[in-house]
DNA sequence: AGCACGCCGACT
DNA sequence: GTCGGCGTGCTC
């Protein structure tokens, strides 16, 4: 009998590994040897957990009364491979948390379970992931000069090589993903690939492209709206190997792919590629460093690159490849224009420019896609006389009104309540909705357009499971004439008879305190044009048309709009950020501190300011976060910044020992690189 | 984070 | 007399 210690990764916030003991019988056969990567079951204070092997040792340092016997090792999964492990040790340390709390995480629930699910039956189902072989794959189409050139330089040199895929809606991206997967493929037999999209139900189509290309190869996919059953049986054939192709949501990032050989990240700019909560992650980082570490390409996609991506090709890290002809034939750019709220005024939201733009498309049967980023019938209900309007108890913000269920609605902690007849303070019974959501939209548009058929798409219309693709498939199949929506609607959707979009009051976001406001507007309001004019024109059609309201007229961000011209208002935004020192010329991390009195979270944030020695780090002031309270919980911040990223890493790593050792009551994290601010 | 222990208030 | 409030202490 000898006796080893398996150090073990436990998803728990202590900042620690844990020592076990396992015993080996004399007639030790192989397969009963733990290895690295293997999951484990063992004891842990009063309750068990599943854990990872993460190192294997002779000897320990833990007294021998503390140390536990392992439960059981769980020898029928393949154990995760080194690659795998060192991703999660990589994210752990970058982002400044204990490793099991990266690693277990990333691992479907059911695989977790201290009963173990049967592998075995799971691996039998694998089978149907793969599409049918009789198919014959759709042809490839013939590529433009750009676009082969694109695909020779992700697929030609071997080795690591981030490559920024730029190009507008309708520039045939998907093309060269799926002709750069169809090479990368071919190359050897195993060969594994990750696509990234940002969110999977919004795009079926690019799902069904990928099938119809690669009838007979394995396709998984991985994103949050799973069941665990079948969650855990896409990882399965990821981690299997059986799958080639790996479609998801940021969370694939981070899943089982031993013989990973290409990463595309498509909306590479998107803001959902950022985890909010738990590990703050961000995918596209997670996908760099995975390729070098892998030394394979990685390919990020997008019409409009963060600024992060384009500063990186504009330093000559990234490789950028530049799509700049629409490679659907004929297809051109839909005209911008601006219509000036000042000038033309609006009732009930529509300018009357904007109102006759519509009749025209009703009248030749083409589709009208109006974008409002606001959901609810209007965002605020008011008493004219005294002044009352609806706000949150619990948070910082006011009630949403929603018309159709007679609810005020708190949009961030969820609370509810019916519509007060009267005004609460000064009993007035006329309350004012202010302001206009896509539900009141919706409203005026059916009163304005009385023969036509107006659809709203928003959280709120596709709260059911699927309810949103069938949404979807309604405007497809072209039953809708006039679509009102949230940045839903942005989406990856071909609409093919769609000829306008509208965008009906974008301001807010030009003069936000936020200073990624604009850089997101303006990715929005590129990806929302886009819906436009993505199919040929037809002989002596009309153009397609984007008009956007709004009372700055001449604000630089819609004159670039205007003029399709990325590049230019990217050169001017990273000028800014670096006159400003923002990133990405500087690097940041954010200390929350929540409490339920500010002044606790404000105390603990200035002593956390005080207690640490820094060279190259700027401490700022704490300040109460924007939205300073939430479901009763008040909410402060303190932002850290330096030049230097490994001196920011070093400094976030002993501030947090320092912090701990406060022993504070307040609730805190650290995030590193954080978005919103 | 869980989870248990532990020591004080208001219920059947 | 018990149920349960959440302070604090521990997890190989």
């Amino acid at each position: 009998m000898k006796a080893i210690f398996l150090r073990v990764a436990l998803d728990t916030p202590l900042d620690t590994l844990f020592d076990y003991r396992c015993v080996l019988s004399t007639a030790t056969d192989k397969a009963s040897i733990p290895y690295i990567g293997q999951l484990l079951v063992v004891p842990f204070g009063r309750q068990e957990l599943v854990g990872v092997i993460v190192d294997i040792r002779e000897s320990t340092d833990v007294p021998e009364n503390k140390i536990k016997d392992v439960i059981t090792v769980r020898t029928e999964l393949t154990p995760l491979l080194p690659d795998w492990m060192a991703l999660v040790q990589f994210a752990a340390d970058y982002y400044q948390r204990p490793l099991g709390e990266v690693a277990l995480p990333a691992l479907p629930k059911n695989l977790k379970a201290i009963k173990p699910v049967s592998l075995q039956r799971n691996l039998k189902k694998l089978a149907k992931l793969s599409a049918p072989n009789d198919t014959q794959p759709t042809a490839e189409p013939d590529l433009n000069a750009e676009q082969q050139a694109a695909v020779d330089q992700i697929t030609g040199a071997p080795g690591f090589a981030a490559n920024l895929l730029f190009g507008v809606t309708g520039s045939g991206k998907t093309e060269v993903y799926l002709q750069a997967a169809t090479k990368v493929l071919a190359r050897d037999e195993q060969s594994q690939i990750l696509i990234l999209v940002p969110e999977i139900n919004l795009t079926p189509q690019f799902e069904s492209h990928i099938r119809a290309r690669f009838p007979g190869v394995m396709l998984s996919t991985l994103h949050s709206g799973m069941a665990e059953g079948e969650r855990l049986l896409h990882w399965l054939a990821a981690h299997q190997g059986q799958a080639r192709i790996i479609l998801g949501t940021r969370l694939a990032m981070l899943a089982s792919i031993p013989h990973l050989k290409l990463i595309i990240v498509d909306e590479e700019h998107d803001p959902s590629y950022k985890q909010q909560e738990g590990l703050r992650y961000s995918a596209r980082d997670l996908a760099i460093w995975r390729a070098r570490q892998l030394n394979i390409p990685v390919v990020l996609g997008s019409a409009t690159p963060s600024l992060e991506s384009w500063q990186g090709a504009q330093s000559g890290r990234y490789h950028q490849l530049n799509l700049r002809e629409r490679a659907v034939k004929n297809a051109v750019l839909p005209v911008v224009k601006i219509i000036n709220l000042e000038r033309e005024k609006p009732s009930d939201g529509l300018t009357p420019r904007l109102i006759s733009s519509i009749k025209l498309r009703l009248e030749k049967g083409e589709q009208s896609l109006l974008f409002l980023n606001r959901r609810g019938y209007a965002p605020v209900l008011a008493c004219d006389a005294c002044g009352w309007i609806s706000q949150c108890t619990r948070c910082t913000a006011n009630l949403v009104l929603h018309k159709g269920d007679h609810r005020l609605r708190c949009h961030h902690c969820g609370l509810e309540q019916r519509i007060p007849r009267s005004c609460p303070t000064c009993g007035n019974i006329d309350l004012q909705p202010l302001g206009r959501g896509t539900q009141r939209m919706e409203e005026s548009l059916a009163a304005i357009f009385p023969d036509a058929k107006v659809f709203r798409i928003d959280a709120d219309s596709t709260r059911l499971k699927g309810s949103a693709a069938a949404a979807f498939e309604r405007v497809h199949d072209g039953d809708v004439d006039i679509l009102i929506g949230t940045q839903m609607v942005a989406k990856g959707h071909d609409f093919k008879r769609l000829t306008l979009v509208a965008a009906l009051n974008p301001d807010a976001a030009l003069f936000s305190q936020d200073y990624r406001a604009s850089e997101r507007l303006f990715a929005q309001l590129m990806q929302v044009s886009g819906r436009a004019g993505r199919t040929a024109q037809k002989e002596g059609g009309n153009m397609s048309e984007v008009l956007v309201q709004t009372r700055y007229p001449d604000h630089p961000l819609y004159h670039a709009l205007m003029a399709h011209n990325y590049e230019d208002f990217a050169k001017d935004l990273l000028l800014e950020r670096q006159q400003a020192q923002l990133p990405p010329f500087m690097y940041q991390a954010l200390l929350r501190a929540e409490a339920k009195e500010l002044q606790q979270a404000l105390e603990f944030l200035q002593q956390a300011a005080a207690c640490q020695t820094h060279i190259g780090i700027t401490i700022n002031d704490p300040i109460p976060m924007t939205m300073t309270r939430i479901a009763n919980v008040d909410r402060a911040q303190l932002l850290v910044e330096s030049a230097s990223r490994p001196a920011l890493q070093a400094f976030v790593k002993e501030w947090i020992v320092t912090l701990r050792s406060l022993k504070s009551r307040v609730k805190w994290s650290v995030e590193i690189d954080p978005v919103d601010i």
